[in-house]
DNA sequence: CTTCGATGTCC
DNA sequence: GGACATCGAAG
């Protein structure tokens, strides 16, 4: 009986990833109808896939320097 | 004029593409979750991606041979 | 010297891969070579690109026999 | 009749086509390899494949410097 | 740290 | 739409 517990368990994770990934296939799917959308009004959709890239990059890099500061801060005992 | 006109539309188009690839991050950081939870529950992760890979396969499979089957039928000249 | 000895390992190195690169790029332009025979024999390229990923992808499922996934699969009715 | 031979022309085809890609595969396996063993040698191998694509595109220009010269040379008759 | 799968770019 | 390279996760 345990095995069919388990198989129920099993069936239901799965189940649980197989909704999450529809869900981010959809919002994949919005993210090029908002690039089409851009292309249909004359912007260049490879210049705009590299500006969000550099500024995806420049937040990382924003993130990780306050991270930094954070273990800085902590390790000097303030907050 | 318009110069500043595209400049704050393209800025719209690319917030609403950040916006999108926030929430789609935050989907598959759920993904994420629920593997970690299979986990902490006994199952092999490893083979649980397996799973999810091949079921998505069959689909896409399936969805295949539907439409091989439509180009023969029209090949056949049958609808 | 080691400096010298690293730069011409490096240069070997890429030499192979190149090397490689090239024969692979061989490769890619026979298999373009077939299909456009296959074309002018009359033979729809499309299709056909559509049975050879058909024929991996069951090649691919054939392949799958490791005994947690049969398990795995079994438990979720799969077959 | 035709029927069989065209099926069998397919047939033959196909594994011409499935043949050639295995080959590739086993190159792009050997060019893997290549990079592993520039690895353990103690190269980056980010920087190698920079370094290989940099030269890919330099080739690649002088090719095209080459045949426009060839187009020149022959709008002028020379050989 | 290394292998492998997923994502994104280029043609 | 397909092939390829790059990136990031997972073990």
């Amino acid at each position: 009986m345990s095995d069919s517990i388990s198989a129920e368990q099993l069936r239901l994770f799965i189940e649980r990833i197989e909704r999450l990934e529809e869900e981010k296939k959809g919002i994949a799917d919005d993210i090029k109808d908002v690039y089409a959308e851009s292309k249909s009004t004359g912007f260049d959709t490879k210049t705009m896939r590299h500006i969000v890239r550099l500024r995806k990059m420049e937040k990382h890099h924003r993130d990780e320097a306050d991270a930094l500061l954070e273990t800085y801060r902590n390790a000097l005992g303030l907050h």
